[in-house]
Formats: C-alpha cells, sequence, structure tokens
DNA sequence: TCATTAAATCAACATATATTGATATTATAA
DNA sequence: TTATAATATCAATATATGTTGATTTAATGA
C-alpha cells in the first residue's frame, strides 16, 4: 500500500507530469536544462525532482557538479503504464533548451 | 491532463484504495452495508464513493432509498490496470456484512 | 401528509502539500 | 584555501484535502 500511494503522490500534480513527460520525450537531462525548458525556479523543480526520484520514476546521476535525470529503466508495470498514460495526454512540450553543454549555466 | 489528474487524485488516498480493493472484491453493494463492513461513518463514506465516481472509477444505481456502488465497467487501461494494481497489494479485506438485505438497517 | 430511513451535503477544523526566497551543501577550478 | 556554480534543503506561507458532526434531501410507507 505504502509504495503504490507514493507512487500515486508522486503523479498527483500537473508540475511532476510535466516533468516526466519531458524526461520520457528528452532523455537524460540536466537540472539546470530543465530549468531553462521548463522555466521553473530551482528549488520548486528540486523538490519535485525528488519526490520523483523516492517514487521510483526517475533516477540520478551526479557528473561534477550537475545531476544528470533520467526516467528509471526498467520500471515496474504500473509505473511505466502510466507514462504511457501520461504521453497519450498530448501535454504542450516546450522545447529543450541544452544550455549545460555550452559551459554557461550560471542559472 | 485534467481527467488523468482527476483519476490520480482518485488514487491517492488510502481510504479510497480499500474501497476499490471492496468493491472489486465483493461486488455491488450498498452504502449501509460498506459503512458496516468498512467501519466508515457515512458522510466520510459518502465523501470518498463521490470522489470515485466522479474520477471514473465506480457507478451508482439508486433503488428506492439505497444506493448502489460498483466498479465501473468497462474501464479504460489506466484505471483498469490501476484496479489490478491495488489488487496485488494483498491489503487486509474486512468481511462483507450485508445486513441491508435483511432489512434492518438502520445505521 | 407525516414519520422514518438511506444517502448527500455542509461547516468547522486539522493535516498535507505546493510555492517562494533564503540558506546550506557539494564539487570544481583558480 | 577560497571563490564560484549547481543543486539540495529549509522556513514561511498559501492552498488543497480529509475527518467529523450537523443538516438537508429523497424515497418509502403508515
Amino acid at each position: 500500500m505504502e509504495v503504490f500511494l507514493k507512487s500515486v503522490a508522486a503523479l498527483n500534480d500537473e508540475t511532476r507530469v510535466l516533468i516526466l513527460r519531458f524526461l520520457d520525450e528528452y532523455g537524460e537531462c540536466c537540472v539546470c536544462d530543465m530549468q531553462n525548458s521548463l522555466n521553473m525556479i530551482q528549488s520548486r523543480l528540486s523538490r519535485h525532482l525528488k519526490i520523483l526520484k523516492e517514487a521510483g520514476f526517475i533516477r540520478v546521476e551526479r557528473k561534477g557538479t550537475w545531476a544528470y535525470y533520467s526516467i528509471r529503466s526498467p520500471l515496474d508495470k504500473f509505473r511505466s503504464e502510466s507514462i504511457k498514460e501520461i504521453t497519450y495526454l498530448e501535454i504542450e512540450l516546450p522545447e529543450l533548451k541544452k544550455i549545460s553543454e555550452t559551459r554557461e549555466c550560471k542559472i
């Protein structure tokens, strides 16, 4: 029950649904790129990434000061069905702005 | 997005997960029987039933003063996967107390 | 019509969660 | 080391949601 409710609670927020959709579309992405692309302030984004991570939807890999997030793989049936369902929603996805690669983050 | 979030929000509560599991196990059931079986006060149960109904998980059929709730059928993929996932949770299910049939409700 | 019963809704309150700006942590490089 | 940049966490506040007891609504039968 606890694990299920944690997954469901993580899905129960428009911001997090958008983040999942974003990562599913563009693949691994660092926080500052998401800040830029999704136009979210850092603390807000960080909070939601933590919730999604602890609910088992995403994973992090640290590379220096950067944290790269991506959809966890493999996902169990319920989580992957959830992601699939989110894909069907046809959310308007902002374009990916990869400033991290230019070494000009300074967000 | 709105419909998806409504479904997810409906799942995001231990009480409602239990109600779904209960209805899935025992089939159509009236409110007073659920009150008794699940040991919930009427207003609480009624609120959760409404949320589940509006999220598309269950349906009601009125028979006189009684309201019979059951899992809606057919369910779309996400909702039926959710119900399936809930079944796997192995929730301890209280037994069904069918007092409504004895005509001695007076709850 | 009036009383009774099942169910729905309301009002008050308590708890949980989201947002923001400020601060802390961690890694890198000068 | 010290400064800087990326990310995480904290504190304060606002909003959403759950619980309860009281009230309302709707259907039935005397």
